[in-house]
DNA sequence: TTAAATACGGAACGTCATTCCGTTTATCAA
DNA sequence: TTGATAAACGGAATGACGTTCCGTATTTAA
């Protein structure tokens, strides 16, 4: 008998279901914010309600998968971007990426200062997740020498995060979008005059 | 017929029950946070639902209001203090009746993120109220030559507060004091071996 | 093919915010 | 003091929501 049990895989039309339900949810939250109706998502996936709550038991479950599933999915664009683009397009086609990825939090920063503890591990999974995926770009970009060599990946993000979410609800604001090419434009060398 | 016409005036009984929800909402969101149901409000007023929604027809009326009066509150307390202490320890205690406020916001941090406008106005509101008393507070510590005269008030009020309000739910930690004390000791002259 | 394990659906429950309306109370002029 | 009237009261009713429960349907493995 081994400790770590083999369990049976799971059925078939329950990864069909659970995939369903990610789906439907990230639409939804895209669309009405994290605070729409459960019944709604169950609806869009076409599904239970009852089928919804065994997958993801609280409310908070489900909000913290479809996050997860869309660093990853940010995460997983800058591999892409790496590959189509020279580094300094590349790293700022990601960067718009991100910051679409930051907007679309509508909401959810609300959660986050919730004091529901469910949330507490997701700041630290984002950064986890998406710094390096920063980072290389920025690496890349500093080799190539269309960037500066001397920012760092965490404070990179942290900066986009903040002037796009600032106060209101609404999507990304024009504003933001300004403030986010000022940052950039001092990341490069040719905006500063040097080598 | 005047333009401003001169209603009479509130009923007795009306302005008897309005301070009462007052002063329930306020122990109570003190107690449970501001999401605590609105029945055990009206209950700890000895009221009705029906006259809590007459006084304040939205659940963030009731939430503005308390907030606002504890700000007043908050600023009353510096003409206070002012008046029975010396400048240094006058700022010193006040500041910590700031903390205070600040730390009993239990909750609030998150409606001020929910995206709901009726909340949009209270960051100003709260600066607007309290940067002149803290003001007022430094400019006589400054004269009395016990702290620097080069701290805005504004930035000590953020300061303070980001300090206070991270991440967790609970009261006031024993961590923020700390930091705080540590700020303090910046602003004071003999702590930095300055006449 | 069949029995057990697993998953499904949606009615039912409890909790809230909010509304509605019949009843009570404060106010003021007579 | 009294009576009419506007103002305010109380709490049952409504509707939306999260969550639970359990009888039924489906998948899986032998």
């Amino acid at each position: 008998m081994s400790g770590t049990k083999a369990k049976r895989q799971p059925r078939a039309d329950a990864r069909r279901n659970m995939h369903a339900l990610l789906d439907a949810a990230m639409e939804v939250f895209a669309t009405s914010g994290v605070d729409a109706p459960i019944r709604e998502i169950a609806e869009k996936a076409e599904v239970g309600v009852g089928t919804l709550y065994r997958h993801f038991p609280q409310r908070s479950d489900l909000i913290v998968a479809v996050f997860r599933k869309e660093v990853d999915a940010c995460a997983a664009a800058a591999s892409i971007m790496a590959e189509q683009y020279e580094p300094g397009e590349a790293l700022e086609r990601w960067l718009d990426r991100f910051i679409e990825f930051v907007a679309a939090k509508r909401g959810l920063s609300a959660a986050l200062h919730s004091g529901d503890p469910a949330y507490d591990p997701l700041p630290a999974y984002l950064m986890e997740h998406l710094a390096p995926a920063a980072s290389r770009l920025l690496q890349a970009a500093a080799t190539a020498g269309v960037v500066r060599s001397d920012v760092e990946a965490p404070d990179l993000l942290m900066a986009v995060a903040h002037l796009c979410s600032p106060d209101g609800k609404g999507g990304i604001t024009e504003a933001s979008r300004r403030m986010v090419s000022l940052l950039i434009d001092g990341i490069r060398y040719d905006a500063r005059g040097q080598p």
